[in-house]
DNA sequence: CGATTATGATTAA
DNA sequence: TAATCCTAATCGC
């Protein structure tokens, strides 16, 4: 689930279905029972992204950061009855709504300064208005890494995960293990611009969907899961059926085309 | 029922 | 680069 998309999605629900009402906070694992305490009762003033990291200010002062990491959720409570699970770091609930955190790979509480600290290492986030795009297009175009590596590191870019790296560089037509260095003006601006895009569709509908609904013809009835994407966990091109090449970038897996990008 | 895997990132080596 | 952390769904036996 986490990629940016996903991270300012809950950002914006998590204050819809808590609204302005305290919000009774517990940690049904234990593990961050002390911190949960603190904001225990307190109201959500400002819930925000940036790139996967997660802020919510509370009246009080605190600011709760969260991480989702790779395996974290956060999850609507929907049965009222059911015992919590002992692996809900926390639990966010009031009479409007609830939600549980599990597995994330940061939960605390944090001051505004270490907020600022935190943002200072990210890049700008394609889901931010205003985003200050041009220092790191700059440094992307100078970079001898390949592409595909650049395009995870969250200090050149904030949000863009495994998924999304993939399919950009494919609606691009660009191979990830291109230098960054040799790809020419127009081709970085494509690349944010197409970042953009397709960020903001995940976020308005709560998955990643790079297709394009023409070529696919999938304007009807439910999307199918094979529909969605273009190359990411794929063995053929969705374009054009060709075997996928599969390389490690960034100590991670990605697949391109060797027909759709070169 | 154990092993594997996953849209992530930090730390150690 | 490799090891490590965190959880749960899925898959093979």
């Amino acid at each position: 689930m986490p990629e940016g998309h996903t991270i300012h999605r809950l950002a914006r629900d998590l204050r819809t279905t808590l609204g302005d009402q305290p919000v009774h906070a517990s940690s049904p694992q234990g593990r961050f029972g002390a911190g949960a305490a603190l904001i225990d009762g307190e109201r959500i003033v400002r819930s925000d992204a940036w790139g996967k990291y997660l802020f919510v200010a509370m009246t009080g002062g605190q600011i709760l950061h969260v991480h989702l990491g790779l395996i974290g959720k956060f999850r609507p409570i929907v049965a009222i009855d059911s015992a919590p699970r002992n692996t809900i770091r926390l639990r966010l609930a009031n009479h409007s709504g609830g939600w549980d955190l599990t597995g994330p790979a940061r939960c605390e509480l944090v001051t505004p300064q270490e907020r600022t600290a935190i943002v200072a290492q990210l890049g700008p986030d394609p889901l931010r208005r205003n985003a200050d795009v041009s220092g790191a297009l700059h440094a992307l175009a100078r970079s001898a890494r390949p592409i595909g590596a650049a395009l995870l590191d969250q200090r050149l870019i904030a949000g863009i995960g495994n998924v999304y790296r993939a399919e950009i560089l494919f609606v691009c037509g660009i191979r990830p293990t291109r230098p960054a260095s040799s790809l020419d003006p127009s081709e970085i601006d494509h690349l944010w611009s197409e970042t953009v895009r397709l960020m903001r569709i995940g976020m308005r509908r709560g998955m990643i969907v790079t297709t394009d609904p023409d070529e696919i013809g999938r304007s009807r009835g439910r999307m199918r899961s094979d529909d969605r994407l273009y190359v990411y966990h794929r063995e053929h091109c969705r374009r054009c059926g060709t075997e996928l090449v599969t390389v490690e970038l960034g100590g991670r897996p990605i697949s391109y085309c060797p027909v759709h990008q070169h």
